[in-house]
DNA sequence: ACAGGGGCAAGTTGG
DNA sequence: TTGCCCCTGT
């Protein structure tokens, strides 16, 4: 990974030395317009900063100025990013300037802050101070259960589903009163509204918040507490939000409500954010919000950073020309004051996505022995399925690599086995935790058992650990299961009774051999019993720093996430979402192909707008490069286990030409060429209307005309070695159906069998060709 | 109570 | 294709 370099630290040691100094040192290295931000402490300020133009050190040279100039404690200052990540960079390189500093105590996530607050004063929104974090996992569990006890078909209606729905509804910042009808009426047949209040009377029971409410509760705290919301203006007199293209309804509304203590020319907030670079209105960000700063802030100052320090002209070019064809955006070019222009953008298209692979492989290698370390490389994909055929190539060639962002640390099954032992020590009424353990290791507590247990809660309103501690009293369960539960009763008052003078890891190790749960994994002969095991000790190491249970929770519902920063030099992959904010030497942009990126999916929801953020999308990975940008198509890909063809993304046609030199690859099969230029430029009145109109189509139907009889004999062989682990799938065509090949063009089906066609096709005549390499005409 | 097989769906991800 | 969920058989 590349570190931005490194911020030049005060000369004059602790801050009181540099008071009253006209240019402080940190200052120098700025160009003026971070020199502006940085310094118009006063009043609402909108920072738009491109890609790689020094926005992370902008915010931070900003806090540390107004620290050193003591306009503000730390404690006055609120900084806000959406990251664990964003924030604990945040607070290093803070250090860096001040070095006596100990951390902002109001910089962290949304999220985290919001905790903070509830925690202080959640009598007002009726939660214990210690409540439960529920994560996504638990959330859906619930849901099943608030499913089942409303009799509603889980396979109709799935939990997942709601589990989205209700995210969407916090994210705009909705209680449960606030749905519109025409929102939840879709679920269930009506019921989504009830739903949504079923699921909130719960989380009560239980003392607890969702991610969405930590959000939601704190808004409502402040709406329903002026006092309360009064106490917070007075306390931070400087406000700080980082990448706020990404703030969703809900956030936009806490920020408003602590902002506005003061008339709005004199609130002191400062947002960052680049609108260019917004990826995620899928998870419910609101581009809007920045677009429309400076009318909630009359008076803002707004200040652009185009000065990009990170990429060579031609990559600058590249990523600028793409994103101009967006209607919606507020208009940022950025350039370099480096003279020479680079290498180009370099567009391969090959075979397929084996070949794909292959190619960035050999690549990786050619530049390795050049001299380029793995680590300065990186190949970004946009979903993940198409990390599989990397890897694999990858260990075939013995080239190391590192996925980002697979199933990160807590979400593995025993972590989160650990953590539900923990949390009912910690909070006994934590009932999903209760579920979760209670036959893990088995205990032969099955189904029957536990439903009785529920049964119990419910009558008696008491959670599932107090109805189990009754029923060991009664004659109700068999014998077998009360003995169980007794012993299991007895273990957990025994680690309550320990947590309060045992540091938390010794405890953790405790639980997890008293349980059984170590003997279970023992006895588990599978290959990632041993990788299991290594977790729970990682687990155990990582919570050495917390002297009490209740901490330790706390930072692991908001944070859980392992920052390994491992040494080893390797190749990372990784999803274009996830390397937001990241830059490498060079960059590998694969899959570049109409339906996968632009995806679809994306443009059948959300049309115009969705493929805008597509092509955002595409901004961001194109401008993680520094020097060398490597873009791919495969025209045939395996997806879901089916090969499907495809034209290339109508993004490579956005590209500037004379930035981008072609490799066709895949030209020896009979493919074509870029068709660059102006010409072929998409038509932006219509462009999601057909796939086929999309000028990469036009030119394989101009293609196909020109070519006649397709490619050389080699086809036919490929073909038929495909044919081998595809065999046995049915047809999805019928005689006489029209289609369309990608290098024969049109055609009708004469005869199927199997998954092979005969066709004969208008320029091409008979063939057999595999089913999935044509399209319904 | 629990293991194994069949059926079905499949996106990007933060807290 | 894989992975998850449900159902069935022991």
């Amino acid at each position: 990974m590349v570190e931005p370099a490194p911020l030049p630290r005060p000369a004059g040691g602790p801050i009181t030395s540099q008071l009253n100094r006209q240019v402080p040192d940190y200052l120098r290295g700025l160009n003026p317009e971070q020199k502006d931000a940085v310094m118009t402490t006063e009043g609402p300020l909108l920072v738009l900063a491109g890609a790689g133009t020094g926005k992370t050190r902008v915010l931070t040279t900003r806090i540390a100025h107004i620290l050193n100039q003591r306009m503000a404690w730390e404690s006055q200052i609120l900084a806000v990013t959406f990251t664990n990540k964003a924030a604990s960079e945040m607070k290093k390189r803070i250090h860096e300037f001040v070095p006596n500093f100990e951390g902002l105590p109001w910089m962290g996530t949304f999220h985290s802050v919001s905790a903070r607050i509830l925690r202080a004063h959640a009598e007002l929104v009726d939660l214990k101070p210690q409540f439960t974090i529920l994560d996504t996992d638990d959330q859906i569990r619930l849901i099943k259960q608030l499913l089942a006890a409303d009799n509603i078909d889980e396979k109709r209606w799935p939990a997942r589903q709601f589990a989205n729905m209700l995210d969407g509804w916090k994210n705009r910042g909705w209680l449960p009163k606030d749905v519109p009808a025409s929102e939840s009426g879709y679920f269930a047949n009506g019921k989504g509204g009830q739903l949504y209040y079923d699921y909130q009377a719960r989380l009560k029971t239980l003392n607890a918040t969702d991610f969405g409410d930590l959000l939601l509760e704190c808004i409502r705290l402040f709406l329903e507490n002026p006092e309360v919301l009064a106490e917070y203006h007075r306390k931070f007199k400087y406000m700080l939000v980082d990448e706020y293209q990404d703030s969703n309804t809900a956030q936009y509304l806490w920020l408003r409500l602590l902002a506005q203590g003061k008339p709005a020319p004199e609130a002191n907030i400062c947002v960052v954010g680049d609108d260019d670079q917004s990826i995620y209105g899928w998870r419910g960000a609101e581009v809007d919000n920045i677009l429309r700063f400076e009318k909630d802030f009359p008076g803002a100052k707004v200040i652009k950073l185009e000065r990009n320090y990170r990429s060579t002209a031609n990559i600058l070019k590249a990523a600028s020309t793409l994103i101009a064809f967006n209607e919606d955006r507020l208009g940022k070019t950025l350039h370099t004051d480096i003279a020479e222009a680079g290498e180009t953008i370099s567009f391969t298209q090959v075979y397929d996505s084996e070949e794909e692979a292959r190619t960035v492989g050999e690549e990786i290698e050619q530049y390795q022995r050049a001299g380029e370390p793995l680590n300065s490389m990186a190949i970004l994909v946009r979903a993940s399925f198409q990390m599989r055929e990397l890897e694999e190539r990858f260990i075939t060639l013995g080239l190391n690599y590192r996925v980002v962002g697979g199933p990160r640390f807590y979400e593995r099954k025993e972590i989160r086995d650990a953590l539900a032992y923990l949390r009912l020590v910690a909070q006994p009424a934590d009932d999903l935790a209760f579920e979760r353990i209670i036959n893990v290791p088995k205990r032969g507590l099955g189904d029957t058992t536990v439903k009785t247990l529920m049964e119990t809660a419910r009558h008696q309103n008491v959670s599932l650990l107090s109805a189990t501690r009754m029923l060991t009293e009664t004659e109700e369960l068999k014998p077998k299961q009360r003995t169980t539960l007794r012993g299991l009763v007895d273990q957990f008052d025994n680690w309550a009774y320990r947590a309060e003078n045992l540091a938390p890891y010794q405890l953790v190790e405790q639980i997890l051999e008293e349980s059984g749960y170590m003997d279970m994994l023992a006895a588990d002969k599978s290959a990632e019993s041993q990788g299991r095991k290594e977790n729970l000790k990682e687990l155990s190491r990582s919570m050495e720093e917390f002297e009490s249970l209740g901490g330790f929770l706390e930072h692991i519902s908001l944070v859980m996430d392992r920052d390994s920063a491992e040494a080893s030099d390797a190749v990372t992959i990784m999803t274009l979402h996830s390397a937001k904010g990241l830059e490498f030497n060079t960059v590998f942009l694969t899959g570049w192909e109409e339906g996968t990126f632009p995806s679809q999916r994306s443009m059948d929801e959300n049309g115009r707008a969705g493929l805008e953020e597509e092509r955002r999308l595409a901004y961001v990975g194109i401008t993680r490069g520094r020097k060398r940008v490597r873009i791919s198509a495969a025209q045939n890909r395996r997806i879901h286990g089916l090969w499907q063809s495809a034209m290339p993304s109508r993004f490579v046609d956005e590209l500037p030409p004379d930035a981008v030199t072609v490799t066709d690859r895949g030209s020896a099969y009979g493919g074509y060429g870029y068709g660059g230029g102006a010409t072929s430029r998409f038509n932006k009145a219509d462009p999601f209307e057909s796939l086929y109109e999309t000028p990469g189509w036009q030119r394989a139907r101009a293609n196909q005309a020109n070519r006649k009889g397709g490619g050389p004999m080699t086809i036919e062989g490929e073909l038929v070695a495909r044919s081998v682990d595809l065999g046995g799938q049915s047809s999805g065509y019928t005689v006489g159906e029209r289609v369309f090949h990608l290098k024969f063009g049109y055609g009708d089906v004469k005869s199927v069998e199997g998954n092979k066609l005969t066709i004969e096709f208008e320029k091409a005549g008979m063939k057999k060709v595999l089913e999935s390499f044509v399209q319904k005409g």
